[in-house]
DNA sequence: CTTCTATATTCCTATCCGACAATATAACAT
DNA sequence: ATGTTATATTGTCGGATAGGAATATAGAAG
């Protein structure tokens, strides 16, 4: 009952579920889901590992970046039964539709490397939306 | 995406789901599900009115009690799947198997009609200036 | 080493949720 | 009408949860 609880918990918020229809299109890393969603970075790292944590994600770090994926589904039954739903479901909802979009512009050269020389300091770069 | 996490949160309570789980089996009315669940009458009408407003369960009054039964899926595909996941789903859990067998044994008859004839003035706590 | 960057963790706050007591409503009985 | 019973609604309270700021950690680069 607390593994099923757990993938009931996590598919429970838009922004989490939102998370897992990019991730089918292809795997992103944190800053990638953070520009796309608006949050705060802090915030999206805690979503991530509610979806980890209920077998929905996986994560392979990758040099300085951590790239997230779908779960292949082994760790709980649960959420690859609902990771196979999810393929179909949502697919018509606008907020989905119009992220999945803008997708093929979020990369992650554009939003988190930034170049050294650009003076920063001041201005600590948690852009909010950075400018699709 | 509105009516994917109404179903989502009414499934993330155990207390809900043990109530689906028992109404699998047969239709129940309020007092049976507390006497079940052992939750106050209060708490048990509200995960019902959570529970039907996100298309799960459906309920007929008959008379004095209101009789809840599974839903049939009309209103929500995102219900319709789940109670049938739900089929086979948590089988095994060992308090949805408790309840499960006790369930012949919780009888509306035996919990809510009190015949009139006996003296509970003192027992019953639901009026408390009714012995005065 | 030090510096910088992507991510994780630690607070803290506002809001939500589950629990119950008290009360209200609905339907049946007298 | 009054009384009784099953259910619904309201009010409140403690614990969970989403959000962000500040900070810590990890890894890459100079």
């Amino acid at each position: 009952m607390k593994n099923f609880i757990r993938v009931m918990k996590a598919l429970s918020d838009p922004n989490r579920v939102t998370i897992l229809k990019m991730l089918q299109h292809r795997v992103m890393c944190v800053c990638e889901i953070q520009a796309a969603l608006g949050l705060a970075q802090p915030t999206v790292s805690k979503h991530l590992q509610i979806l980890a944590n209920a077998g929905l994600v996986a994560s392979e770090k990758e040099g300085l970046w951590v790239n997230y994926r779908l779960a292949d589904g082994g760790r709980s039954p649960y959420a690859a039964t609902l990771l196979g739903n999810l393929r179909h479901w949502l697919q018509q909802d606008p907020e989905v539709e119009r992220l999945l979009g803008e997708l093929p512009k979020i990369q992650r050269e554009d939003i988190c490397k930034r170049p050294p020389t650009e003076s920063r300091l001041r201005s600590n770069s948690r852009s909010p939306i950075a400018a699709i």
